[in-house]
DNA sequence: ATGAAAGCGCTAACAC
DNA sequence: GTGTTAGCGCTTTCAT
């Protein structure tokens, strides 16, 4: 193994000018350094990641933590974090919260200690529902370390914590304008799981551009959910088996939306041309059910990235704080929404 | 920060004692070792993983290494590997390997070096395309990292590589069986990539069972493809334009078989009364297509468990070899086939 | 701007 | 069965 006296004396320097090659540092000659770097290069040499984090408290790791990992919308998000991380140098780290786990506070208390005394990560990303979980938000600032929480809208920015997101309720009033463009009145609305700050934001947006057009809401047709496509199925053929029924229906996911176009599907209702079908998020499987459903995209992978790109800036010494983004959202229309009949 | 010196002398024991407690070495009394683990219990110790890997030459860290993480197999495989890993308190890292990198053996080289070196995981698991890649294949040996391959049939053992995966010949005849015992003469195949292992192992399954029925292979309905949706679609586009068409489409895996159902939606064929459909691996999507797909499941979660298994038994002081795993499928009954008219 | 020395927390090697 | 000591490869501190 090559170590970093190999490459000092290979370069003629002291080990500790290696060092501040490797770290960046300022106080060494342009000339130095890369006499330095070639020496490295022509060594092979890799640093020693568990030396440098014993001595500097530093991991070079990011985790991700998840709670859900098949989902489709952190397997986007994790896809984009895992390019930045490999861009940067970081290594990407994966942890996994069960349910029970995080409905006990104190259970939550213990993993989090293990997990992360352990791993000793340099940030944390935090993708829903961790990342507005209201046990979460009270453990987190005990533990002193960076995290970007993924999804949440209203959470104030703290030193150690910040949020990267798109702006959920605009997106969702856009997505409510579109159905009313195409002369929809009645508009059915399938909420989400309610420990997530996207359901709400979405519900609102929703409310704010039938309000605006002056269309009253009615609560009969706006129902709790899941997220997932079983609960979308259910609330699709509680809506098509009503009197009278809604001529658009607005998920607050894609799953959800597949499911509606799936209950739809075996009811004999024709999407589009007798129930529009509006999802969000853009997943997989938006392009995948026939017909294809409109949707919001979320740039997930981009987000990843950027939660990434914010960690590592705020960890490596320049110690500037963490900043929340807000990405942009696009409406994509495809087969699943048509005028109202 | 509690230190194993702390601990010591809580316990009122040497720190050598307390890494053997930490370690599950042996030659230490029960009665010491309650004590060493009460005293962890009680001042909170977490072991330092820097030190113990600077020391140790082990990380407790697995890495899975991934090509597109976005597709569900590698999705629920890392799930189960996941699981493991945190049960048997080891890390789970991510590595990626983009598609340029995968084709130039010299870049490969450069990559693992790079990646492994400073990571020095303790073990490696890689998911197809990787699993069987001949460039993966040669540069492996010389890292000396024991690896579990996950997916390939006929890649054999060595001390430090060995294979999870399925029969997948085997499956592959039972489908095609089941397309044969509906009255379907005619059946096509999509095949996979080509430098996937189960390609080849899954069209020898089909054509085992059409020789054994006795069933003439026509090779003008045996269409290459790609594993994802959009060459399901291009490849059932063609099929049904056909003027002798298949009554059975049988794709090598559900995202083909998928695209296959969305080009029937769009020519007007119905599934399965006009057209059977049979797919591969039991992803999520071959739940929420119309109608759902007849498949074979994979056990995905459980052939990631058991990678992470191997590996950390393997890694684990008692130096045992890696064993290769053929887990158990299932022939999914769904409703995309049915009896030919 | 560069270097020498100390020591991060742990385990391997060896003593008892 | 248990303890002592050295040192893994690096960065920090302090000196020059």
């Amino acid at each position: 193994m090559v170590r970093m006296v190999d490459v000092a004396k290979q370069a003629g320097v002291s080990v500790k000018t290696v060092s501040r090659v490797l770290n960046n540092e300022p106080h060494v000659q342009e000339a130095m350094r890369e006499k330095v770097r070639a020496a490295m290069d022509q060594l092979g040499y890799v640093p020693s990641a568990s030396a440098r984090s014993l001595r500097s408290h530093r991991s070079y790791t990011i985790m991700l933590l998840i709670h859900d990992i098949r989902s489709p919308f952190t397997n986007t998000v994790q896809f984009g974090a895992l390019q930045a991380c490999q861009e940067l140098g970081y290594h990407l780290q994966l942890a996994m919260v069960g349910s029970e786990t995080l409905e006990d506070r104190s259970k939550l208390e213990r993993y989090f200690e293990k997990t992360l005394r352990a791993g000793k990560p340099d940030g944390l990303v935090l993708v829903p529902p961790m990342a507005n979980h209201p046990v979460v938000a009270d453990v987190m600032p005990s533990l002193g370390i960076a995290t970007i929480r993924i999804g949440p809208n209203d959470v104030p920015d703290t030193d150690e914590t910040a949020t990267v997101t798109i702006d959920d309720t605009l997106a969702s009033r856009e997505m409510t304008k579109h159905l009313l463009s195409l002369g929809h009145r009645r508009i059915a609305f399938l909420r989400g799981k309610e420990d997530q700050d996207a359901t709400q934001r979405r519900f609102e947006g929703y409310a704010q551009a039938l309000s605006d057009a002056g269309v009253a809401r009615d609560p009969s047709i706006i129902l709790p959910g899941t997220f997932n496509f079983e609960s979308g199925l259910a609330s699709g053929e509680k809506l098509l088996a009503m009197k009278e029924p809604p001529t658009a229906v607005f998920a607050a996911n894609d799953d959800m939306a597949a499911g509606v176009i799936m209950a739809a599907h075996r009811l004999g209702v024709d999407v589009p041309s007798q129930l529009s079908v509006a999802g969000f998020d853009d997943s997989e499987i938006a392009e995948r059910t026939w017909p294809t459903i409109t949707t919001i995209r979320q740039p997930l992978e981009e987000i990843g990235m950027a939660a990434i790109e914010s960690l590592v800036a705020a960890a490596g010494g320049s110690a500037q704080p963490l900043r929340s983004k807000t990405l942009p959202f696009e409406l994509l229309i495809r087969n699943s929404t048509a005028p109202v009949k």
